[in-house]
DNA sequence: CCGAACCTGTGT
DNA sequence: ACACAGGTTCGG
């Protein structure tokens, strides 16, 4: 599912396309997919959107907030009305916005991982979920930090950047694609990493997540935007999802092996 | 801490 | 038919 650059996007298309909109109406399809109480936002304006790690959080005027967790396939889709709802979609908002026709906001998602949580805005730092979340790799995260972390951590370093109570929001391709800038393998205990390497990789996670972003996300598979559009970054993978195909640095073969149950990318000769 | 589970779709 | 999928949570 969308990664930290990816909901980064929608938040910013919320923004842009959805703060003043008065929330005119709710249709529930599947209610297995919704905490909370949905009627709370009938009539409420949004007002804006926050992330907080790869959850998206949406604000609104009566103090209700939605909390929006995509996890692998969900998707939030902007329409016009009339328009097909996108295949399993489970909520349909009733957009109004200030001076233009009505608008829908769909929330899809096949698998039915993600879910929206309806609560009053003050509770939503008291989710356990985003108490629990590290700091956020472009804001707060100090390079003196992620250093402390990797010194403290035995693991392979991709579990370490995985782990969302340490950082929060790298998924498995950033994860992937971090570590193959910085020549560094999956696999290589956090702790053993040279001073060198952290602040290489460091530098990498943001740089990463940061053309992730410029390039409207990643689409390898199911991920799109609010208006239903592709990212870009999807085009300049080095090794996510390229096994057998030439590393672009040295020509051998990418691998795909398995670190923590989860498929892993990188180049056997040029990662150590 | 690691594997299994949660679900469905897609590709081999 | 089987392996695999961008995430998180739970249980052993």
């Amino acid at each position: 599912m969308p990664e930290l650059p990816e909901v980064e996007t929608i938040k910013q298309q919320i923004e842009a396309h959805l703060v003043g909109s008065i929330v005119a109406g709710v249709s529930t399809f599947r209610t297995d997919v919704i905490h909370g109480e949905v009627l709370s936002i009938m009539g409420s304006t949004i007002t804006g959107a926050r992330r907080f790690g790869k959850l998206l959080v949406i604000d609104t005027s009566k103090d209700i907030s939605l909390c929006v967790h995509l996890k692998m396939t969900g998707r939030l889709t902007l329409l016009p009305v009339g328009e097909t709802f996108p295949k399993h979609t489970h909520v349909v908002f009733h957009l109004q916005p200030p001076r233009s026709e009505t608008q829908l906001v769909c929330f899809s998602d096949a698998r039915r991982f993600g879910y929206i949580h309806f609560l009053p805005t003050t509770a939503v730092q008291d989710l356990p979920f985003v108490k629990s979340l590290g700091k956020e790799p472009l804001k707060d995260l100090t390079k003196k930090e992620f250093e402390l972390l990797c010194a403290r951590s035995k693991r392979p370093i991709k579990m370490l950047l995985l782990d969302q109570h340490r950082i929060a929001g790298i998924g498995n391709i950033y994860a992937c694609e971090a570590l193959w800038m910085s020549f560094i393998h999956p696999a290589t205990p956090a702790q053993i990493l040279t001073r060198k390497q952290m602040q290489a990789l460091f530098a990498n996670i943001e740089a990463v997540l940061t053309e992730g972003i410029e390039r409207g996300g990643a689409s390898d598979n199911s991920y799109r935007n609010l208006m239903g559009g592709k990212g870009k970054y999807q085009d300049f993978f080095k090794v996510y999802g390229r096994t057998g195909k030439p590393c672009v640095r040295c020509s051998t073969p990418i691998e795909r092996i398995v670190i923590g149950g989860r498929g892993t990318f990188c180049c056997p000769v040029c990662q150590k």
